[in-house]
DNA sequence: CTATCCACCTGGCGGC
DNA sequence: TGCCGCCAGGTGGATA
């Protein structure tokens, strides 16, 4: 999916778009997601104002007038596209949900179906089954070099299954994971309770540099995901391991390997990430 | 707690 | 051209 980088692109690219805007119409085409979307939520959300768009981890968050939330999760080939003009839209397969605003629309697209559409109250955030267990935003203070160490200090598993595992910090996926972690210079299958403390704090300043960087860019753009105004993303011309089996490393040179952990692929330069302890 | 495998689903690509 | 297996930004759940 769209990792945290690409999900907050969406969020940036619609809110000045849709938020204060009214709901004129929303239709369902096909509910069967992740979850099913809830039959009465085109009714629900019919003449509701938009206040504000958010994230919260993968997820987007269209609040509305009445105090509902329209919750969107993009899966792995999840879009999320603004037509300004909704005279410029034809519906295309995979359009799921189409959400009318007099003039404009606002169209989600699924092509896999491992996204989800919702609606929930506020009250009910904490018994949705998807926001139980998600941990650390990595892109607010409680995520810090402190946190961190603590973190790897407590688990005996793979670094890059730690960072990518959401109920301890959410929104780093797999390209970002191979990234964060060449750039921190660490290898993605060194133990997390090995790390040091300096190794700690390097791939803290990794993670936040990378998604940060990503998010400038737009987003990465492979194969499904697109901004909102169904432009491309830059950042997979930045990518410096992931995806660049047997090219050269953009520090040492030597060829980039990739390697399966917990069946997801794994990029990363056996030169620069050495999988034994280094203090420096 | 961890690793592993599976499920959900569609489609693009390479190989034969 | 066709078919087959493999792969893909996610993530919860079952199992050992």
């Amino acid at each position: 999916m769209p990792e945290l980088p690409e999900v907050e692109t969406v969020v940036r690219g619609i809110a000045p778009l849709i938020e204060g805007r009214v709901i004129a119409k929303a239709q369902v085409f096909n509910s069967k997601l992740r979850i099913e979307i809830p039959e009465a939520l085109a009714k629900q959300v019919k003449n509701q104002k938009i206040i504000k768009v958010s994230r919260k981890a993968k997820y987007i968050l269209i609040e509305l007038e009445e105090g509902e939330f329209l919750i969107i999760h993009l899966g792995m080939s999840g879009r999320l596209r603004v037509y300004p003009n909704s005279e410029n839209y034809k519906r295309a397969k995979h359009d799921h949900l189409v959400i009318t605003l007099n003039d404009s629309l606002m169209v989600f697209n699924d092509t896999r179906r491992f996204g989800l559409v919702t609606l929930l109250r506020e009250d009910e955030f904490a018994d949705f089954k998807f926001f139980k267990k998600l941990g650390l935003e990595p892109l607010s203070r409680k995520f810090n070099s402190v946190q961190l160490f603590k973190i790897t200090q407590a688990r005996n598993k793979s670094i890059k299954s730690v960072i990518m595992d959401s109920s301890i910090v959410v929104g780093v996926g797999n390209i970002y994971a191979s990234e964060s972690l060449f750039s921190a210079g660490i290898h993605p299958e060194r133990i997390a309770s090995d790390l040091s403390k300096k190794e700690a704090t390097k791939l803290y300043k990794a993670i936040v540099d990378t998604l940060e960087r990503a998010i400038e860019a737009g987003g990465s753009t492979l194969r499904d995901y697109a901004k909102p105004d169904g432009k491309a993303g830059y950042f997979q011309h930045q990518f410096l391991v992931y995806d660049r089996l047997d090219k050269p490393c953009a520090k040492c040179s030597k060829s980039i390997s990739q390697i399966r952990q917990n069946g997801r692929s794994t990029y990363f330069c056996g030169h620069c990430q050495s999988f034994f302890f280094k203090s420096r």
